[in-house]
DNA sequence: CACCCGCGTTGACGGATGTCAAAAACGCAA
DNA sequence: TTGCGTTTTTGACATCCGTCAACGCGGGTG
């Protein structure tokens, strides 16, 4: 019996679709790993040699100048598709947020399985373009935002993708969520220092909008002021 | 006959690899158009109802906020595809930089014929990944650069895209050549304001690292200054 | 040739955000 | 509980870049 069977993300990754056959022989050229948070799956500028399927956990995605300077441009939540298919080398890396449970290949096997099934080619490209479209939007944030408006759009992102987390079926938007970043963190999604992080949050606490009962606690009192202050 | 036999991209856009009976049926659900400069080709937030390749020509894809701030999330050259297949909307309009030839397709007709054509969807994934990467580097420096990095950066990346344009097949980054935008649009690529943009160009000039024949010409004199600026 | 209009440049100034440093809060383990 | 190391917050200050305004250049037109 493949381990697909039990998988909690087998109907939404790009698994899904496939027949029992098919299943049978991606289990064959995968296995399971866990990251523990901190941990890196994939380094800048390696060898692009793995690609996975996130199971359970969060990651991020970053580049990093040669200075040290990082800018973290995605995030990975369960069911999403990591790594550079059809590539040499990958252009982020790729680290646990939180402990991670991930489905991982070798890029290789997972090219040479993905040519010779078009039907999931296809669910690779309709992630990769919402992705893209994602991370287009996000450009306008880091190009043109100011800081409290990058930490508004932030907060509502963060309370969609953590909806369905935290057992509650996707109920809408969670309106109390645990942040899976540090300050830091999200002063590197969002192209800001900690320090401008730390004050924004304090100003939205201080002015009634969200709460913080503990440091990657977020409570969102007033969403229609974070709308607003999104722009 | 088809106008594809003629077309200047068929063997580099995603038509490349069709056979003459895939090509004709392409042709007939495609037709050629013109845009002239400054002309929009989709909307933001439109039905996304047609997608195109480009033939001749640069144009920019953009988002905007309500109070009329604009990012440039994207440059499409000639052979690159654009528009949004499999989706309900476009995240970005496209705006033609200088006249152009496109190839354009109603993105209902592009979209059958994409899904039976899996050798096509696959050029599209890869074209899509590297788009993907290149949008995702754009983020660093729209995050973490400062404003000499970022004008070093794009004028370096420009003499890489502009290479092969100019009837010179591609000899490497090209010393010299001609925007295809005004000021206020390299401020709208870089998230910078058109003062800096042109104070940062005068910087340049003054320095001796490039000239600045006429309002669009580029000349690079000193590249390793440039890669050294850009971080 | 002169005029005009749009685009680009330059200057003066202010403010948002980064930098540096210290204090405070928190988490963890003994 | 206490103590320690790390993360976060807060404050003072510096600076880069945006804003506003004036000027200049260049191309097109009458």
């Amino acid at each position: 019996m493949s381990s697909c069977d039990t998988c909690v993300v087998r109907n939404r990754a790009i698994c899904a679709g496939l027949d029992n056959r098919e299943i049978e022989t991606l289990n064959s050229i995968g296995r399971r790993r866990t990251v523990t948070a901190g941990e890196p799956l994939i380094w800048e500028d390696d060898d692009s040699l793995l690609v996975a399927n996130v199971i359970e956990g969060v990651l991020k995605l970053t580049t990093s100048t040669e200075d040290g300077r990082e800018q973290i441009v995605g995030v990975a939540y369960p069911s999403d598709f990591i790594g550079r298919p059809f590539g040499q080398t990958s252009s982020a890396s790729v680290v646990a947020l939180t402990d991670a449970r991930v489905c991982v290949f070798s890029r290789n096997d997972f090219d040479r399985f993905a040519r010779e099934h078009p039907e999931l080619e296809h669910k690779l490209l309709e992630r990769t373009l919402a992705e893209l479209d994602r991370t287009r939007s996000w450009m306008m944030l880091l190009g043109r935002k100011n800081a409290s408006e990058k930490i508004a759009t932030f907060l509502l992102e963060m309370s969609d993708r953590l909806a369905e987390t935290g057992c509650t079926p996707a109920f809408g938007p969670a309106r109390r969520f645990s942040l899976p970043f540090s300050r830091q963190q999200v002063a590197d999604v969002l192209g800001l220092t900690i320090e401008t992080v730390s004050r924004q949050f304090t100003k939205l606490k201080n002015d009634g909008v969200i709460e913080l009962p503990s440091r990657r606690e977020v409570e969102i009192l007033n969403r229609g002021a974070l709308v607003a202050l999104a722009g």
